[in-house]
DNA sequence: CTTATTTCAGAGGAACTGAGATCC
DNA sequence: CGGATCTCAGTTACTCTGAAATAA
């Protein structure tokens, strides 16, 4: 993924923060920071990365004085498209030639892992 | 594997340097970086790291003049039985409640994603 | 006063490119 | 000279801790 991607300019922590923006557009920072369980001054770092590239803009937040929510640019957007495009192929890759069964016993594994590492943390 | 190395003072990086100076002891920088696919330079960034934390110890190629050869000491073979230990232990919870045929699907199919790796590279 | 958010400052470890120095 | 190895210099992105400023 790190690799398909760095053409595109873009790391697999900029494509999971352009991923949630996508989903939840007008999060904050710190919004951010909780969903990906890192701290909020690494937030800042790759927001600030896609905020000089031009793929996410701020705005201030209607009422908070102090909350910046971050909404995909068009730019953005379209980044995001074509990196999504890439991530399926190198997923379709790495399910090639597996059985159905064997593909859903994958799938749930990793599932599972994912969930033990949420509750780790 | 990262937070369970991390109060060791080890990270996968250079976890995996100690395996393989560990399994061809002698390795060259150079031959290190073969093995690992990364650049020279990057390989002598996590020896030097590992030399300084008095893991390993370089002495001078007995023929020729310009290589180093690197070998664990006695506290990088200790610190590396602790590593295993504990990444045993993760790849222990990861496989657990897995069927014996489930097993071998998914070990099999993350041995194919390596060899994919290699021929990428 | 406390809590949440952002920002500033400093750090570490890993990766790269490019250029030099050394050795066979 | 060519090829291999190591070293020096500089860059990038990601991660952290700790502290400060600001807002509710």
């Amino acid at each position: 993924m790190e690799r398909t991607l760095a053409d595109l300019g873009v790391t697999p922590p900029q494509f999971a923060v352009l991923t949630m923006l996508n989903a939840y557009p007008g999060l904050s920072g710190a919004d951010v920071a909780r969903v990906a369980l890192l701290t909020p001054q690494t937030i800042g770092v790759i927001i600030g990365n896609l905020e000089r590239d031009g793929a996410i803009r701020k705005t201030p937040h209607p009422v908070h004085g102090r909350i910046l929510q971050w909404t995909l640019t068009r730019r953005g957007s379209d980044l995001l498209d074509q990196c999504r495009r890439r991530v399926n192929a190198v997923e379709r890759r790495l399910i090639a030639g597996l059985g159905a069964k064997v593909e859903v016993a994958i799938r749930r594994w990793l599932s599972r892992i994912a969930l033990d590492l949420k509750e780790d943390s």
